[in-house]
DNA sequence: GAGGCAAACTCGTATAGACGAGTAGGTGGG
DNA sequence: CCCACCTACTCGTCTATACGAGTTTGCCTC
């Protein structure tokens, strides 16, 4: 039985001077590219590669941590090692917040999620207040203390995104921004409703590895990149009242944005 | 000569079910991390921690290939491991192409990198009429054929973003857009002076680990991501003039966007 | 037939050794 | 004084081996 499907990966080139674990991770690569094997195939194991190219199974592994560390394939004990498929990516459109989304009854999160047709579930919900880091309390305008609320959001079970949102204490303390469930349209309804009429809103992103806590938190595969996002609002007045830190898993979302081209 | 800052790296617990590799890993992030190394700083050589843990030196290895998949740390053959550093991240506000911006003569990434007191240079210019992949072709409204501006952008020599400009051949052949320079206030400049008065753009925005020609073209450390952006240009009678496909070396770069609250 | 158990297979971890190749520093000769 | 070379040190690549731990399969027993 040819566990290697013929002509699916070639010889090493001995005149090359390329190392060789790096010419077998090309050829898997080469392999995957081209569709030999397809999102969720198992590659050969380390065995059958072995002895396809008559290295040390120490060479092979090297290989496949290449494809790891690049994201295209995944290993799981005692199974084998796949090709890693694309989940399905949620599309984060620039007006998510557009007052006119926040009349319904249901957060952002889940409104998104029931339209794709994926069952969206809240966890690990905290508040507390707490001294905001120099960066945080920056981008507030300086408060001594404020109100974090930590959540995460999963899709069909698998963790997508953690976030925090910190909001001075003076705005939030004693609200229902303060509570568990903040109400129909989530925080920037109730923000509104005490008076703070949003005006604009700031994003910054980043893109870098997960730290090992991220890793957990979203079941990260090896070779998948967070994106780092950084939201403030600013009320009409020009006052920062929230500042939302959120960490997705890359592979789960595209970030969309119109611009004006004035 | 204590090779290793005392009290920097601690012993491994035996009792632990950690992975030893994981262990010197983690303590060696936490060492980062608490900044007793510094950006920059050189790691104990693989020798000195395969004395100091009292294990082999493919387990040293294994636990800095952890780190450097994360990110944290860079190897020079012959030199040593160093800490990362962090360089200078240049800020992509979302009005970096408004109209007001075009009005002087250079190019957007030219002013940017002149403000930022950074030297920019352009590189592998290449200019071809091609047949579009189906995806350029349908953000296009499906022209036969585009033309296609490659260009890569560097600071201070170093590589920083690839771009590759995609145009239906109707609006372009023949203009100055075809041309190497395509003259002050780059494409969008031209566009307009053609009559394609420009109304929106629309960007979309992932993260991903990077190709291997990405990875050369970019000179992209170990543990460095790519942010993926595919810029759609449509002018006032809602035609999509433009794609703009940019790949950037995520570590030099945070996307800024404005969003109105509306 | 159902359950349990063992074998065979998978990847994970770790050791010990060898050689190669790039770098830096010192030493000697010109 | 400067250059060339040698040496010591660095990481890169590769082999061979061993055992552990999770999964799957199939057989054997009841």
């Amino acid at each position: 039985m040819p566990a290697i499907p013929s002509g699916a990966l070639g010889a090493l080139d001995p005149t090359s001077d390329r190392a060789v674990f790096r010419q077998i991770a090309d050829q898997l690569r080469d392999a995957i590219d081209k569709g030999r094997f397809s999102e969720g195939d198992k590659l050969p194991s380390e065995t059958e590669l072995v002895e396809h190219y008559g290295v040390s199974r120490m060479t092979v592994r090297n290989s496949l941590s290449v494809l790891q560390g690049e994201g295209l394939v995944f290993s799981e004990h005692g199974k084998g090692v796949f090709v890693r498929p694309r989940p399905p990516v949620r599309r984060l459109a620039s007006d998510r917040f557009a007052r006119r989304h926040r009349e319904q009854g249901k957060s952002a999160f889940t409104v998104e999620a029931d339209a794709a047709g994926s069952h969206p579930t809240v966890d690990s919900l905290e508040i507390k207040e707490e001294r905001p880091t120099q960066d945080i309390a920056t981008r507030l305008g300086g408060p001594r203390r404020v109100l974090a609320r930590h959540r995460r959001y999963l899709l069909d079970g698998r963790p997508v995104e953690f976030a925090t949102s910190y909001l001075p204490l003076d705005i939030a303390r004693g609200t229902q921004i303060a509570e568990p469930n903040p109400g129909p349209g989530g925080i920037y309804a109730r923000l509104e409703e005490l008076g703070h009429r949003l005006d604009h809103f700031e994003e910054e992103i980043r893109a870098r590895m997960p730290a090992p806590h991220e890793v957990r938190s979203l079941r990260l595969a090896a070779g998948v990149p967070v994106i780092h996002l950084i939201r403030t609002a600013y009320d009409t007045e020009g006052r920062a009242v929230e500042v939302c830190d959120t960490v997705m898993a890359a592979d789960a979302y595209v970030l969309a944005y119109q611009l004006p081209a004035t």
